[in-house]
RNA sequence: GCGCUCCUAGCUCAGCAGGAUAGAGCAACAGCCUUCUAAGCUGUGGGUCGGGCGUUCGAAUCGCCCGGAGCGCGCCA
């Protein structure tokens, strides 16, 4: 059930076009582009107009006079060429708020079909430090998780470790070149192992023998030559303890650690279908499956390499047919840079010619990559990334010089200020990623990490916090939640700004798009940050108006904390300031 | 060469199942703290929506062409 101030006024329209024959696929009503001159608009008229070759402005003249007739309604108008613009009687839009008020899910409703979602980002791999490249797949992924089981959906995070291709040859190459053997490869941590991982990166970009040095090695090693899994091994779990903590402080979450290399067997599966299928031919030593051309040319997929090691693309195809026989998942969502959009498409397409996971909806939500003032992805002026530790300790000291020190304010110990000023950098870090749409990418300015004023998740949270700040003093001067009563205009724009929470959740859910919730969240920020300022609760003019907007700031405080769970951010109960401050 | 994505205010971006005066944030400028946290609010200036042609009563939005940018194109993942 959903409270959408749309629905009554679309199923109005739908009685009205069937009454007069008109085609009720136009019968609906969207937020007005007009705030000046209506709450809703139907363009309906226009467009039924174009097709029966009629006057526009005759048959929405002839719609409006039947709306006029309805109780909700307070004033329809016929403007332009022919827009319908409805205005909305102040009681039913009060009455809507009330009921979000009282409502556990504040008027958003569920999706229809619920099914079962994988989604598959993060992405993070063995032996590679976690840079600012990661931050876009992982903070997305964590909102869609959010938003997929908030609409209803049964959800699968699987962060899918890079853990099995030759870069894990080359660092064992690498090792072995140092020491002459893997005897000490168990007693090094995350920044040795990092940088056994960056030596091996440059050697081989210049060394074609060590190339083939990591090649066989990678190959022994998905062979099951015991002495490089066992090494393997330590690497693999040194790396996920750092990328743990990492994750942890961002607030990304994920239920399964699963990797390329825990596909290995169903590979071996999967070569096998094919052969039978006959879909695969050996060519240049390598094991193919040729793809459709017709559209456009594409690459065939190397599902096993000439050395005979498994390509990266039949991990992901193998992977695909564990998510369908082990959780029937009905749908599987990756988050990655459009760097591999070809990559998926080409994964897809074998999946379909294989017939390993029939009927299971396979996406690629593909966005734009983050990168420096060049308009190239990202690095750091020494030609680095800038890591993802880095980042999020610049923006905290940031934030550790706006707000009081430890003991400064009572109940306020280093513990409580840490985890403020960690809410509020994250927030920062977060929001300034998710506000951009998904696919254009964006330029990364490092002071737009540590930026808390403006379209920034520290302002949304501000505005929680001094709702939380009037729920206190309300309750100590006993004023209760009351009956919402539509007086000042800004009430009024308040109350029809939270009506639209269904439509936002529900297109953030549908494109797979966190921005849009990003962007309702700041607009209904300061939507109330106007009304905060011109309605008072406790100088209102009467006990009743102090209650009504009593119940409008909770509901506002609601809708925005829900909002920001939904973006993967926490909202703490206070916005403490240091004393030089302001 | 082929393919994908993109080009909107000084900067960073929304808007794009065609529609009424193209919107934010930042920056700039002018106001607002004996009144619920000024991380805030109010107001001003700023745009030939890359260029051209077309479809349409109507195009930032759809189509074609041109220009510019980024990414990708068989044994890296």
């Amino acid at each position: 059930m959903n409270l959408l101030l749309e629905n009554e006024l679309n199923s109005a329209l739908v009685a009205v076009f069937e009454k007069n024959g008109l085609d009720k696929k136009f019968a609906f009503v969207k937020v007005s582009d007009r705030s000046d001159l209506s709450d809703f608009q139907c363009n309906g008229a226009l467009a039924l107009a174009k097709i029966a070759h009629k006057n526009p402005r005759e048959i929405a003249s002839l719609i409006a006079e039947e709306l006029q007739k309805i109780d909700f309604i307070d004033a329809v108008s016929v403007d332009g060429p022919g827009f319908i613009n409805i205005k909305l009687k102040n009681e039913f839009i009060a009455q809507n708020t009330d009921k979000m008020a009282a409502d556990e899910r504040l008027g958003c409703g569920e999706v229809d079909d619920k099914h079962k979602v994988v989604l598959d980002y993060g992405g993070p791999n063995v032996a590679k430090e976690m840079h600012v490249g990661h931050l876009r797949s992982g903070v997305i992924g964590e909102s869609i998780r959010r938003i997929e089981k908030f609409v209803g959906n049964e959800v699968i995070a699987d962060v899918h470790l890079g853990d099995w291709g030759t870069p894990m040859g080359m660092i064992l190459a690498e090792i072995i070149k140092t020491d002459g053997n893997l005897d000490k490869v168990e007693s090094y941590d995350i920044a040795q192992i990092t940088e056994f991982y960056k030596r091996a990166n440059i050697r081989c970009k210049e060394d074609e023998t060590a190339k083939e040095d990591a090649r066989k090695i990678t190959a022994e090693l998905q062979g099951g030559n015991p002495q490089y899994r066992k090494a393997w091994q330590h690497l693999r779990s040194e790396s996920i303890k750092a990328i743990k903590e990492n994750y942890e402080q961002l607030d990304v979450n994920f239920d399964l650690w699963w990797g390329e290399s825990d596909a290995h067997e169903t590979c071996g599966e999967i070569v096998k279908i094919a052969r039978e299928k006959g879909v695969s031919e050996i060519d240049e030593g390598a094991e193919i499956i040729r793809l459709e051309e017709s559209n456009k040319p594409k690459p065939p997929v190397i599902m096993v390499k000439s050395d005979g090691a498994f390509g990266y693309q039949l991990t992901d195809i193998a992977t695909i047919k564990m998510r369908y026989d082990e959780f029937s998942a009905d749908e599987i969502v990756y988050f990655t840079d459009s760097r591999q959009a070809l990559h998926f498409e080409q994964v897809f397409e074998v999946v379909e010619k294989l017939g390993i996971a029939p009927n299971v909806k396979l996406k690629h939500i593909v966005f734009g990559t983050v990168n420096g003032a060049d308009g190239k992805p990202f690095k750091t002026r020494d030609g680095g990334v800038m890591n993802l530790e880095t980042l999020i300790e610049m923006s905290k000291d940031k934030v550790r010089q706006s707000l009081p020190k430890a003991g400064e304010v009572e109940g306020y110990g280093e513990k409580e200020i840490e985890k403020l000023t960690s809410q509020i950098a994250v927030a920062a870090i977060k929001f300034q990623d998710l506000k951009n749409t998904i696919v254009s990418g964006y330029i990364f300015e490092l002071d737009d990490f540590a930026k808390f004023e403006g379209k920034t998740g520290p302002y949304i949270q501000y505005a929680i916090a001094r709702i939380n700040s009037v729920l206190r003093k309300a309750k100590a001067n006993g004023i209760n939640f009351g009956k919402v009563i539509l007086q000042a205009p800004e009430e009024r724009t308040l109350a029809l700004k939270l009506a639209q929470i269904h439509n936002v959740v529900m297109r953030a859910h549908n494109e797979k798009e966190p921005s849009i919730i990003a962007d309702y969240t700041y607009n209904l920020a300061q939507t109330f940050s106007t009304f905060y300022n011109a309605c008072s609760v406790m100088n209102a003019e009467s006990a009743e108006l102090a209650s009504s907007r009593l119940t409008l700031a909770k509901l506002v405080r609601d809708v925005l904390t829900l909002m920001l769970y939904l973006l993967g951010i926490e909202a703490p109960e206070v916005m403490l300031k240091a004393e030089n401050q302001g």
